[in-house]
DNA sequence: GTGCGGCGTTCTGTTTACAGAACACTGTAG
DNA sequence: CTACAGTGTTCTGTAAACAGAACGCCGCAC
């Protein structure tokens, strides 16, 4: 995570031609600090992405790459997010699904009323939610509210691939 | 900044119904952090915005509200973002400024290529730029290269209310 | 060759975000 | 009334983010 943040602020800086000296600079930030969190190494802080961001000339979601085309995975999964499509009454958001053979997505319970659908594009695998386990296989569809602990997994044979859309309602004041 | 950010996430949390105590527990974090976190006393990690916008359901752009209608003023200047395009080739950006009487804008260098506007919807002013200076006068439109420093200023005798324009190139590799 | 200015990294002490405990407050049960 | 389970706050010690200095590296001038 913090990885990935730090590559892409390196990106932004190289695109603009910047040394990391340069943009410390204008960030007010010290360059020790710039050049550790470029490198994965820091954690950092709500101020100092902030200041990062501005002289970038990106909002800071840009660093954070909270966009279309995100991928989120990592340990045998991989998420991309493929559409977010925000309204005033909720939000849905579509992943593009794919385990490796074996490997296991857990997701702690979303908020309540969130649902979510999965479709399986290719391979085996399982669902669990609630104290249910459902098999799936290519073409099969699921449906379940979100708002307790689930997981997908994959077969051990192949890897298994799958359309995953979450609906989050807004909840009124989401947007104001 | 980080006091927007932390009602924001109060709002958030309150409209799901959930108290402080199960909101950390479920993030992983100590109460004591979400406190002061939702009070604004602490400039939170980015992992812990990560911890707690992921149980509420939202992407961390939602607590960070970078989005159509944030509002990003402080110090006697309201900035009041109306729209923000993204397409492939550049973003851009609108704002509605709002100067109190003799307040001042200042803003550092913008990345190479980034272009200002300036429409005056009321009140008078200054623009700098370069080491030029404009006045400013409803109606008047000013446009210039904000990879300098550069600053908006309200006449001493009433507020100045602006549509500013800001265009950023996105310099091949922003979006991938 | 010796300087020297720029680069990005690593090192140093200070500040502060963190987890978790202790706390004060409120409502309910008995 | 007391006991208690819940709330959100403030307190305490530890881990780490911070600014800035020191460092090593490279390319260019001379």
């Amino acid at each position: 995570m913090t990885r990935e943040v730090g590559a892409r602020i390196r990106a932004l800086r190289e695109a603009r031609g910047l040394s990391l000296s340069a943009l410390a600079a204008e960030a007010g930030i010290g360059k020790g600090s710039l050049s550790e969190l470029e490198t994965g190494r820091r954690n950092p802080t709500l101020d100092t992405l902030y200041a990062v961001a501005t002289p970038l000339g990106v909002p800071l979601a840009a660093l954070l790459d909270d966009h279309d085309g995100a991928v989120i995975g990592g340990g045998g999964v991989v998420a991309t997010r493929v559409r977010v499509l925000r309204e005033t009454d909720r939000t849905t958001e579509v992943y593009l699904l794919r385990l490796a053979p074996g490997a296991v997505r857990t997701s702690p319970a979303h908020a309540a009323g969130v649902e979510e659908q999965l479709i399986v594009v290719a391979g085996h695998g399982l669902v669990r939610y609630d104290d249910r386990t459902v098999a799936l296989a290519p073409g099969d569809h699921v449906r379940f509210a979100a708002d307790r602990p689930h997981a997908y997994e994959a077969g051990p044979d192949g890897e298994l691939e799958a359309v995953n859309v979450i609906v989050t309602p807004s909840s009124g004041q989401l947007d104001r």
